[in-house]
DNA sequence: TTGTAAGCGTTATCAA
DNA sequence: TTGATAACGCTTACAA
């Protein structure tokens, strides 16, 4: 049977509390029982139970996750399950846990701020989250620390992927090729990445001298493969064809790919097309697909970072966004001019 | 300030250990109490606080999650992650929280066995494990219920697709396009999944007499596509061509199509190729992939319903496997002879 | 520097 | 059918 702190007490002669201050890092203990007691703690592997130590203070070292939500892609989404792998993996060497923030436990439907208050949570990660969702906006305007790695908004914290200047890379690397025909294709600018990737790239483009007009930006209705098939092969029917086409996201990437495929264009050879994100099969991809990496390792270890320091010092809540870098990795759907 | 159990006493004029009562369920008490109570209850959105609750009984209605292991996947495997999302919503409907079980908390190392003792979970799923891990094998041996939707070792419940059934979707699939030239490709065989369809393989082909030699099963070393694309240019390179190649992977199979591309060769008008697992791309690959669906979502249910009875029951532990049934998804990759 | 005692919010036992 | 009271195992004022 694991000893309870009484048990150490007893056998070292001491009081609970004299153990619980040092096992805690409390109080001004003499130097010569501290290390006597450490040692004997080591020795049995003794960790004070979880629930007792919640219970009678303030902190619970576990941070709830807030992952899925309207969306149903959730867990599915190597992007954001990277992150919370990465994130997890950094609390976990600092002493805290993770546990996913339900919305509905048993018969009770539970709000995620009644959720993380029953649980008393040091901290919420909202992996994946939606602006709109009233749940989400409760808990980022309640006293608990959060951070997001994916929505922006008032009284927030983000840490996520500089989109300027992956936009820029982008389209510097399109003009190093030797073009000036350039288009894009966004997903839904619903979501926040699309939008602000759309918006970037006019200014850029205009910051550039470059011309280009509305058509050249095609919104596609939805996340996957069929839209970006429809966006290639309406950009296939078009008079004027692009040189390069800068598509924001390697899985509608892949679409508008084959969607030029069938209207006999070849990629990169008639025209070159950068993808974004940099997912698994981006490199298995016929042909292999030129994007732009987020460091998907990188956001989880900077969102757990600034999430502790959030805890630790009672931070005032303001909304806030720490931009990471990104890159371009160059394959073969992309080709120089001639 | 959200009530305690003591507030809701004094509001109703009861005793705390009354509410308690009624709130769980448990002793008997007049109904008419009983209902005034749950009224009061429901009205204030009274829950009682986890850890106070944990502490004092010896339930947690928690579960510990055990993911990822010496793989590096993690997470990032779409497959497991959709398991995992399954069974959470599973439990959580039914009052359980899911904590992710860690190794290393803060500065303690910790086995996993230790960690969930710690924590008093009421069970663990093992969603993606390794048998040869001692930390998993005390678990498994502990007292502790559990459940696993990747491994099948002793003293444990395992739920899992009936790997059998699907080969044998395969090779009829395969006889029915009029093939009898098959070969297998298989990912190491220390994943028990490719090590039993190459042995199902095998007690297929005989069963139904189509002769086949050793050389016509590959394993590759690796998991990835480009283990799958060196066989595929290996079977290329032999004088006597296979009609069909059956691979364990949609991710490995996929590498084979490229492999045969790359040697001029034709999928599926020179070979037809049947996958497994349909992962999400499966559909947009070209060729489409034909493939073995397994159902996660049914895995994750089941795991889930199997886990809290053995909890509510205090079953004996004992090795059993829950098969669940597979389907052939028939897409672009396979063609009728001639 | 160490110990005492109260308290964290429940549930469980037993008595009323 | 209900209510006292004692755990549960720890932390934390406060006292020594």
């Amino acid at each position: 049977m694991k000893k309870k702190i009484v048990d150490i007490a007893r056998d070292l002669n001491l009081s609970p509390s004299t153990i619980s201050k040092i096992v805690n890092n409390k109080g001004r203990i003499s130097s010569e029982t501290r290390e006597r007691v450490l040692k004997y703690v080591k020795e049995c592997g003794y960790l004070a139970m979880s629930n007792a130590r919640i219970l009678s203070s303030k902190k619970s070292w576990t941070i709830g996750i807030i992952y899925s939500d309207i969306s149903l892609i959730g867990f599915e989404h190597p992007f954001f399950s990277r992150i919370f792998q990465s994130f997890k993996d950094y609390v976990a060497q600092r002493g805290y846990d993770v546990v996913m923030i339900v919305s509905k436990l048993g018969y009770n439907e539970l709000t995620y701020l009644e959720w993380c208050e029953n649980k008393k949570v040091d901290g919420i990660l909202i992996v994946m989250g939606n602006i709109n969702n009233p749940n989400i906006i409760e808990v980022v305007n309640s006293s608990f620390p959060c951070i997001s790695t994916d929505i922006v908004m008032p009284n927030l914290h983000s840490v996520i992927c500089d989109d300027k200047q992956g936009v820029i890379l982008a389209i510097d690397y399109a003009i190093k090729l030797g073009f000036s025909k350039i288009m894009m294709v966004t997903g839904p600018k619903t979501a926040r990445s699309f939008y602000v990737r759309t918006e970037f790239f006019e200014e850029e483009m205009k910051k550039r001298n470059i011309s280009y007009n509305e058509g050249d930006i095609i919104t596609t209705d939805g996340f996957g493969f069929s839209s970006g098939f429809n966006a290639g092969q309406e950009i296939a029917k078009r008079k004027n064809l692009p040189e390069l086409i800068i598509v924001n996201s390697d899985v509608i990437a892949y679409g508008v790919i084959r969607g030029l495929n069938s209207m006999d264009l070849d990629v990169p050879n008639d025209i070159s097309v950068i993808g974004y994100d940099d997912i698994e099969f981006s490199q298995n991809f016929t042909p292999s697909l030129t994007t732009i990496l987020q460091d998907t390792k990188l956001i989880g270890e900077k969102a757990a970072e600034a999430l502790l320091l959030a805890i630790n010092q009672k931070l005032q809540k303001k909304q806030k966004i720490t931009y990471l870098p990104v890159s371009l990795i160059e394959r073969e759907s992309t080709k120089k001019k001639n």
